[in-house]
DNA sequence: CCAGTACTTAGGTTG
DNA sequence: TAAGTACTGG
């Protein structure tokens, strides 16, 4: 058992100890990660059968990450054996199976957040309700919360304490829009995320026999980053562990930063009186971070109140001592940033992943995407909009789904008219309007005029039946069908395709909207070719986990030499050599909204504990005295943070003022024609900067950057999707410049040269 | 029914 | 500022 021996003595405990309840406090960079892979590895080699393994993961790639691991210790066929994910994920499959229990179908669909908020807007105005006081995003945090602490819809309206809430918060008909929600989206046959964990509490508290299934099933179960698990999945966690109790939670109360989606800080606190006798493991050695870091971060995190008392030392160097450097516009700190982020990768040879730019909101990537195109420097942006989410992605899906589930209603208001097919807002309304009052979904009627009579025009009637009777048609390939062969089917049929492929406008955006449906599709070809003979290749197989998936999770085969632009929130687990935390201003971190309580305060000094706690060599802090925000600028004072820093681990920087260190002097690092613009597009689609500088920018020029790849007619370029072509045409100029492209597979194709994924093959 | 335009209002983190 | 919505004229 070799890889004992990789271990150090509290991790080698922590993985011996099998049976029972046990927790693992694990310091930041303590080697949880290791500990919670070769815990598991050690269980299969002592003989326990890996179908009896649940492990609940923070993403989907930290579990896909563990099973690689774990294969290698124990032979990847068993690794694959462990029912091993994310709540969510894995208990989607569980309800799934049981899905009769509940009255809702095997394939329900899942509802996103867009989806949730689009009902409840839906719901709020059927209602006649102030569309100010029971703003969507509002109304689906008090059912989110409500169902994360199981209080179902008739609870709800019947508790004194929520009624008084609500009536304080202006909302006093929440219990009715919660009630009704709740029956529409059982009518659709969809459940929302909260609904992954409500429901799964529900078939475990009403159904015995299927509790003792799992009970049994899962003899061993371990729950990772358990410091972020909310009411819900902590009692299904606990019922699943009550006949053996061999329950392994993991965790760092320091790292707890989920709490405004309902995670509680005190399952972890509780650990103890739900299982007297249990065992306590911690982690404190750090074999991430220099000294410096470890010790500010210590030193910041010591003061909040609440937590469970460690150590977290490292014999790692001493290293450099935390920068802090202060900029005055929010465009400057990009720049700064960025620069450093080149200098440095060429001063110390460097790969560019070893970079990351951390901040607290998802809107300050702009700054820094902006330099970073400047400089030509590939990055990538996690979070955010992800590819599932984007419209034409969730357009197509829309399909399939509606397909897979034809009562899923969400699915069906958003392409029963896309593309346009003269089928208008009142008529979908009073659809709508007559499916609540025959009680069925709105399918039902559209599909069964004669049954369920509508005020609709017949001209509309004729052409939601044709509409209905597509459907049909794609419901019943199913099954029959190869998953791929349906998608394209249906891409095509819908007049999906038709609507991004018409020669007028084909802008950027609409070139990068078809390449996406195109990545999609290949996506599914991909799935149903990597499927083993025994295992379904419908569509509806690949639909199953669509909706649970993040960019967090998405594989990244293709280059991974990139900087890393991401919220902290999303950074948990991760490391990089070099950190730039950015935006340290009060108001911004501390969010404002921090600022009242004592408790918030504490969350958002653990995040920022995270965040500093990431870096394995340097670490650098900024802030900005001004910012734009809403249009106007605003000024920023440096955050509380950057002063609960013992002074003996910072330095002091001035930002490089502008005497012979602005951007314009530097050359771009243009090694082939398209280097950092293929991937920056990749990353994700920006819109055309209108004007790159803004503000106080000092910068002098932004020529004509990315749009002079020398293109002249006759050349052979090669697209990215469009393979081969020649350059028939050159129109415009400056980065407006355009060019026609003939590529024999696609036939002829207008592009902007500043975005085109063009690589020049040969100039004969 | 649709497309273009004027207007309003954003508080933050995610599966 | 920018995105999303409501309105209005065709």
């Amino acid at each position: 058992m070799g890889y004992l021996e990789e271990l150090n003595d509290s991790q080698r405990v922590a993985v011996e100890n099998i049976e029972g309840p046990t927790m693992v406090i694990a310091g930041a960079g303590s080697g949880k990660t290791r500990v919670l892979t070769y815990r598991i590895a050690h269980m299969m080699k002592l003989g326990i059968d890996p179908f009896n393994i649940m492990a609940l993961t923070f993403t989907n790639k930290a579990a896909r990450e563990m099973v690689e691991r774990i294969g290698e210790i124990v032979g990847p066929g068993e690794a694959r054996n462990i029912t091993m994910g994310t709540f969510h994920s894995v208990f989607s499959r569980i309800l799934r199976i049981n899905s009769d229990r509940l009255g809702y179908p095997s394939n329900f669909t899942i509802y996103d957040t867009q989806d949730s908020k689009s009902l409840l807007k839906d719901i709020v105005k059927q209602f006649n309700l102030d569309d100010k006081a029971y703003k969507p995003g509002n109304v689906l945090g008090r059912i989110s919360a409500a169902k994360n602490n199981l209080i179902s819809p008739e609870s709800y309206a019947m508790n004194e304490d929520i009624k008084l809430e609500d009536k304080m918060a202006k909302r006093p008909e929440m219990a009715r829009i919660y009630k009704t929600y709740a029956a529409r989206c059982f009518k659709a046959g969809a459940m929302d995320f909260d609904d992954l964990l409500y429901q799964t509490n529900v078939l475990l508290r009403d159904f015995p026999d299927v509790l003792s299934y799992y009970q049994q099933k899962f003899k061993y179960i371990l729950v990772d980053e358990y410091q972020d698990t909310n009411h819900a999945q902590y009692l299904i966690v606990k019922k699943m562990a009550a006949v053996f109790e061999n329950i392994c939670v993991v965790g760092d109360d320091a790292q707890s930063i989920y709490s405004f989606r309902g995670a509680n800080i005190k399952n972890i606190l509780n650990f103890k009186r739900d299982y007297p006798d249990f065992k306590l493991y911690k982690l404190e050695q750090n074999y991430r971070s220099t000294k410096n870091i470890v010790e500010a971060a210590n030193g910041v995190i010591a003061k909040n109140k609440d937590q469970i008392k460690k150590k977290v030392w490292t014999s790692n160097d001493n290293g450099d001592k935390i920068s802090v450097i202060r900029t005055l516009t929010d465009n400057e700190e990009g720049k700064l940033v960025t620069n450093k982020i080149y200098d440095k990768s060429k001063s110390d040879g460097l790969m560019y992943s070893d970079f990351a730019i951390l901040y607290r909101t998802n809107k300050q990537s702009r700054s820094f995407e902006e330099s970073l195109r400047k400089l030509n420097i590939p990055y990538k942006i996690y979070g955010g909009l992800s590819f599932y989410q984007r419209k034409e992605i969730k357009d197509i899906l829309s399909y399939f789904r509606l397909a897979a589930n034809n009562k899923d209603e969400e699915a069906l208001k958003r392409v029963i008219n896309y593309p346009k097919r003269g089928i208008g807002k009142t008529s979908f309304q009073n659809i709508i309007i007559a499916a609540a009052q025959y009680g069925v979904s709105p399918w039902e009627v559209i599909s069964n005029f004669a049954q369920y009579p509508v005020n609709i025009n017949s001209g509309a009637k004729n052409r939601i039946s044709a509409f209905a009777t597509m459907i049909q048609s794609f419901s019943a390939q199913m099954d029959k069908m190869d998953g791929y062969a349906l998608a394209q089917e249906i891409a095509k049929t819908s007049g999906i395709l038709k609507e991004l492929h018409t020669d007028k406008d084909k802008g950027p955006e609409e070139v990068e909207r078809y390449a996406n449906i195109e990545q999609l599709l290949s996506g599914i070809k991909e799935f149903t070719t990597s499927r083993a003979d025994d295992e379904s290749k419908a569509l509806s197989e690949f639909m199953l986990d669509v909706a649970l998936l993040t960019d967090a999770d998405a594989t990244e085969d293709e280059d991974r030499n990139h900087v890393t632009l991401m919220t902290i929130h999303s950074s948990k687990g991760l490391e990089f050599k070099h950190v730039y935390l950015v935006g340290l201003e009060e108001n911004l971190f501390p969010s404002q909204m921090a600022l009242n309580s004592r408790t918030d305060l504490e969350e958002e000094r653990r995040l920022f504990y995270v965040a500093v706690t990431r870096a394995k060599e340097t670490c650098t802090l900024t802030y900005s005295t001004s910012r734009f925000q809403w249009g106007n600028l605003i000024t920023a004072e440096p955050s509380r943070f950057l002063d609960e820093i013992d002074e003996q681990f910072l330095k002091h920087e001035s930002p490089p003022r502008a005497a012979g260190r602005s951007l314009s002097g530097r050359s771009f690092n243009r090694t082939t024609p398209t280097g950092g613009l293929n991937r920056q597009l990749n990353s994700r689609s920006l819109k055309p900067l209108k004007s790159v500088t803004s503000g106080s920018s000092t910068e002098s020029t932004d020529t004509t950057f990315g749009a002079d790849i020398h293109l002249k007619v006759g050349y052979n370029v090669e697209h990215d999707r469009f393979g081969k072509g020649k350059v028939t045409k050159i129109e415009g100029s400056g980065s407006d410049t355009k060019a026609s492209i003939f590529f024999p597979r696609h036939g002829s194709k207008t592009m902007l040269l500043t975005f085109a994924k063009l690589k020049v093959l040969d100039n004969d």
